[in-house]
DNA sequence: CAGGTC
DNA sequence: ACTGG
């Protein structure tokens, strides 16, 4: 199947800014396991060719919809953010599967982009199901009742760490809860954050990801270590270190009420910023 | 020493 | 405090 794109998408930079965890570049297509089948995506200029999903699923999970110039546009408020904007245009965030994006974050805490790979391609081969695609093997991330019958000590083995409690209660969260998705949908921002960081092992930053890569919730700002150092350094030229409210509560303020895509833009940046020093 | 949390 | 790049 393909899809004659009318609006800018740089798909390379979409599934590889670290929003996402399951993608694999292969032989010049992009593969990952969404929902029950292996995704199969290419790009050649305005054009996207794909496997394993139909129309409506790519223009949903790659936020096709969603009016990207109307949001660069009304970010676009500073040299920086201009900049990121200029050379990440076509960046767009998913919609990530809910529990998915949940469960990633949970183990995203202390450890790298490869490291949270690791952890999350360890459950899904340990607890979701095989999946064949050109030859290749690939599984489906597992779901709530999968993770929420076993134990942490089992699901430990997954190399999750400290992590392996969190895990299983935010799986028997999920299980014991079927709507749980559809009602954080429904809340406002403060309330569905609230009702995130009720879980043991969710606190503002993964909450503000899962609020923003699973639930469209562009308010949310995860502030990590990178963005605490971009908006001290460059934007409020602070000498001590900026708390969690302060930096979102800036973001924000500057930023306007599609913040969480100046922050993925910028994070997309972060290297390039970095070069530039502290 | 790494996309934090309890 | 787990774990590994």
């Amino acid at each position: 199947m393909q899809l004659k794109l009318t609006v800018p998408f740089n798909l390379d930079l979409s599934v590889s800014c670290g929003q996402s965890f399951r993608w694999r570049k292969i032989n010049g297509f992009w593969y990952a396991p969404v929902g029950d089948s292996v995704w199969k995506v290419k790009q050649e200029g305005d054009t996207l060719f794909y496997e394993g999903a139909s129309d409506a699923d790519i223009i949903r999970y790659f936020g096709l919809d969603i009016p990207l110039d109307d949001i660069l546009q009304d970010i676009d408020r500073d040299e920086l953010i201009h900049s990121a904007v200029a050379s990440c245009r076509g960046l767009r965030l998913h919609r990530q599967p809910p529990f998915e994006c949940l469960i990633s974050y949970i183990c995203a805490t202390c450890a790298n982009i490869p490291g949270i790979q690791l952890r999350v391609e360890n459950l899904a081969k340990m607890y979701g199901r095989e999946l064949k695609s050109d030859g290749m093997t690939f599984y489906t991330f597992p779901n709530p009742e999968d993770l929420a019958c076993e134990s942490p000590e089992n699901v430990r083995l997954c190399k999750v760490g400290y992590r392996d409690k969190y895990i299983c209660g935010a799986a028997a969260y999920a299980a014991e809860n079927p709507q749980w998705a559809a009602d954080i949908f429904s809340m406002s921002y403060a309330d569905a954050k609230r009702e995130l960081t009720s879980l043991s092992g969710v606190g503002q930053k993964v909450a503000d990801c899962v609020l923003l890569f699973a639930f469209e919730k562009y308010e949310a700002v995860p502030i990590d270590v990178w963005m605490e150092r971009i908006f001290r350094t460059r934007y409020l030229g602070s000498e001590k270190k900026l708390s969690y409210e302060k930096a979102a509560g800036y973001a924000r303020e500057h930023f306007g009420r599609y913040a969480g895509y100046a922050q993925e833009y910028l994070f997309a940046e972060r290297e390039i910023l970095a070069k530039k020093g502290e």
